[in-house]
DNA sequence: GATGAATGAGGCTTCATTCAT
DNA sequence: AATGAATGAAGCCTCATTCAT
């Protein structure tokens, strides 16, 4: 018929938003209850917090693995476009400006996403499937992807002392995870450590 | 039915090491199938590896459950022995020296142990039973308490800015871990980086 | 997602008929099952009997227990409502005709319900968890309940020779009980017989 | 060698004494664990109540089923050749004396074994192993075989009203089963109903 | 004969996935 | 496209039985 008809536009239009809203239901339903209960929660558990039939998750995605994917897909991208604008914004900036820039817009999504970081942790080094190399989905990773990146203006800068960049990266990225491992059970907000990781990271902690 | 006599006592003994023989290789068994097949590994998976029968897990352990708290208990112990040991041997020593000490041994037992911190970076955060804090038996989290108690120190001894010495414990474990993360796939020693660390939590990365 | 149109209505009612058909045929085959194998029969056996897969059981009942307290309580309440009924029935009437229909009601629902009584025996004493007492589904003992009831009536009617009442009623039960056991495995119907227990209790056997 | 000499007999013996010994603790101790963990009480539970290793009952059981089949061999035999005893010595008596005889000793046996009847009740019905006919070992069933002959005994004499001698036996052995199982928690004597229970046996219940 | 660790069959249960409606 | 019952593979655990010491 005339798939390019007004009418059917409309219609295919409307069906693929209510596709993209029961999708983002079962997204959204597997967050919260793999934050309850572990990456093993089962779809039953999901589908039922989503109020869809198990059958439907199965129409949305291939398999339990493809929704568990697409869900750190997606909330990583949600969390990583953040980061990246911010960083884009501040690309000319001083050295120091682009570092808390960077620290600050990281810890405010963690605050952001509470629910979330805290199965990307366990998500790190957990396997969905028990074959797979695990790393796959690890969203804490891009984190240190643009650590990376930041570190590596500041010693182009000259800001940062000459050293292994990798290292530094691994330092950096390894204390916003600690500050989030620390505080992921404590409702105070990560945000507001900023200024201190930035200190601690440039100038220690020595007297 | 002389459980004392000598022969008696010899056999109890012979069937005792054997015993524990067994319990070894199925603690080293699981250690090592849970570093590659992560924490959810079957006990299938386990006994085949130990070359027993399923069955006979349950002599030595009530349950999966318990095998596994075994195996973190055992390990995390010669990890936290290692590390005590250390921090009282520079117990009166600077506190550059203590931190430096700090460093090093943890790295060093990164190093010892590199199947078994591959568990133990899943087990911070992911759980074994659906239903339990999972954290009970992070190792990692051990670490944290000892830099706590190094940083405690070096703030008294007025060698560290003064500031929340939870968040210099969290920013100082979370840099080992990220070291940790950063190069587990990599045979590079840890240890190698001690000095970098110390420098860059003490003076930072800043020119 | 309309639950109450027509169409959602009677697909819901097709197949909460099916569900139940599948149900019943489980218990049916549990009940076949557990009179030919003892209550310790297997799941498995029950689900071949029953035409289904093993698993198929746990979307009927949480688990093994709640399947034969199921079995037990259904076949109980139909027995017992038979038993009520006809107590109901003849309330009012003389003693004697009260222990007619009483005995009577009993030895036709052991006719009626053989494959089941024949668990029920067995229930009477076995455990089916190691740790629960047992009685807890015990049907047999239900009897004991309706035959106390009948003979504290007859007391009161002055019908029977005053008595400790919970031995006349053990004694009323272990005779029914008596002769379903004697008679089990004989096709001649247990009704017959009761003339000759009220006969018996009664007037004892004495010449 | 010598296989007669007085020596090895006497070590024979010792032996054979040694032997008997340790078979009997191992009844005695599958008697009690049945009778609180019901029949289905593991090797395992027994042995260790028995204080000897698993293995140690294989030396004098050929399996599970024979132990538990000689356990139920030797009550029984105690218990009936104790009812045959007392039935032998009232042998010619008037019927209401062997009667009263008959009740008072299976009472008394049942006062004197209660650990045991407690599983006897259970095996009545139940099967140890999943595909055998069960009656084999009931020991209840044993005490209407007696009920039989004496009922037999009182017909021939003429102290019975004339009527199915089995269906007076089902009765009768039914009522002290009844008795059994309705004060089995109690610690009252089961010998104490002996007058009531056969008044109502030759008299009934009727007023 | 006694010992008790090892064995492995068999039971229960969970859950991802399929499919008829 | 939604539904949810059925499926069966796979996991955990128990326990009778064996066997080397």
């Amino acid at each position: 018929m005339n798939q390019d008809s007004p009418i059917d536009t409309k219609v295919q239009s409307l069906r693929s938003r209510i596709k993209k809203a029961t999708s983002d239901a079962i997204l959204d339903a597997a967050e919260q209850v793999a934050a309850e209960a572990g990456l093993s929660a089962s779809l039953v558990a999901v589908a039922e917090r989503a109020g869809v039939a198990v059958g439907t998750i199965y129409n949305h995605f291939r398999d339990r693995d493809e929704l568990f994917r697409e869900l750190f897909a997606r909330r990583r991208n949600e969390i990583m476009s953040a980061v990246d604008d911010e960083l884009k914004r501040v690309a000319g900036a001083p050295f120091q400006e682009q570092l808390t820039a960077f620290v600050s817009v990281v810890l405010q999504q963690f605050d952001h996403r509470r629910v979330f970081v805290r199965i990307a942790l366990e998500a790190d080094h957990c396997r969905i499937a028990p074959d797979e190399p695990s790393r796959a989905r690890a969203a804490m990773q891009q984190v240190q992807k643009r650590a990376a990146r930041v570190i590596r203006a500041g010693m182009r800068e000259g800001a940062l002392r000459p050293g292994r960049e990798s290292l530094y990266a691994a330092v950096l990225a390894g204390a916003l995870r600690g500050i989030l491992v620390a505080g992921i059970d404590d409702p105070r907000p990560f945000v507001a450590d900023t200024e201190d990781v930035v200190r601690l990271f440039l100038h220690g902690a020595g007297a």
